[in-house]
DNA sequence: TATCAATACGAACGATCGTTCTTAGACTAT
DNA sequence: ATAGTCTAAGAACGATCGTTCGTATTGATA
């Protein structure tokens, strides 16, 4: 179809403009202007302005994925994949791949408090983020990678996110990479904690 | 004067508002439909919208200083102030002192990619905040309650607010406390491991 | 080739945005 | 008491929002 392509072309745009302005607000006619699209095709293309957001999640999520999720899949599961991840997850954001930092983080922010569709889309996708990473370190611990009860898997699963968005926050404020290399030791800090052999971390060293 | 108390009570419920659409989804309109003044009126009290963005921040800021940081001042400089300020961070969050969580959460995540004197003052806000924590984490060093070089400081001045800020985040989302408690759990650990003596973490023991 | 759904655009809608002007009332200060 | 500043509200502004309608054009299907 013809429209997939305009579809594709708007998302694209659409992606980096709701990292900066949020998602709700990410305008029509501002998309419009940028895209080279008129407004009445946009609102014909995803019916309203919802239809627009839940595409636009599902946009992100693609490439986040794309560029986060499938390099790390190259890795051995377990703690191989888990130090990758978190290695593409600090790469993804300081590379801007999109243009106001992590999507997620603009998303989940804006949307936190708001019940709807769009709401429930975030929370589902942030759900099965989470869920992955938790995955990665318990395949980590039944590997004999780490050495954590089910409560230190947990609590890891919670923390290397947190340094991730903590460092995307502030680097986003500051406009400096220091705050990755911070987040960077503090993972390997984590790891290291939690029984990692350091031969293992070279994706998160200095 | 009695303007000062008609921006005290807008001032209350735009923060209110900020806290849960954000800092430019605020709107004179809806504000003047809630807090029961006219849109014109509240336009004249704070000049114009920035004006009134900017008296927002400064206002959330007060209650901050006032539920958080000054409950904070009145135990001792170093290790206890440190855990006395982690332990109202997290209750602050957790009561919902702001309806949306954590006011400077919801601020700096909406305007940490567009320059102006809206970001400028929030960024001042958290310059000030981190810098307040590390000088907590610097002098429990100091008073020989941590024991960590400078690196370790600025690690662990980083590592706090970065899990406060992920129980904020996935409590909104999901409406539970949960995250609280592993925030503190995590904060717990960090200190233990910082060389903290078990007997001053009471605030943030199970 | 003829048919028909999907696309794309321009125009216009009611609503809301931020802002300004004007007028009326309240308080301070000389 | 009088003058002058601050406060409050109403009305209206141009701009932009999301949405809808009508129409031309495209491209795949029968």
């Amino acid at each position: 179809m013809r429209g997939d392509a305009s579809r594709r072309s708007v998302l694209r745009r659409a992606t980096d403009l709701v990292s900066i302005e949020g998602l709700d607000g990410l305008s029509i006619g501002r998309l419009a202007a940028e895209s080279g699209h008129s407004k009445s095709s946009i609102a014909g293309l995803f019916q309203n302005k919802e239809g627009l957001q839940l595409a636009t999640v599902a946009a992100g999520r693609a490439i986040f994925m794309e560029v986060v999720v499938d390099p790390a899949r190259r890795h051995d599961r377990g703690l191989p994949r888990l130090v990758a991840l978190m290695r593409h997850l600090i790469d993804y954001s300081r590379d801007r791949v999109f243009a106001g930092g992590c999507f997620f983080a603009a998303v989940s922010a804006d949307y936190d408090s708001k019940p709807g569709p769009v709401r429930e889309a975030v929370r589902a996708a942030m759900h099965d983020w989470y869920g992955y990473v938790r995955a990665q370190v318990s395949a980590a611990v039944d590997a004999g990678e780490l050495e954590l009860d089910d409560d230190g898997i947990e609590l890891l699963a919670f923390s290397l996110p947190a340094l991730y968005e903590q460092a995307n926050a502030r680097s986003l404020l500051w406009g400096t990479d220091e705050p990755y290399l911070l987040a960077q030791r503090g993972m390997h800090d984590l790891l290291v904690r939690a029984g990692a052999d350091e031969s293992m971390l070279t994706m998160l060293a200095a």
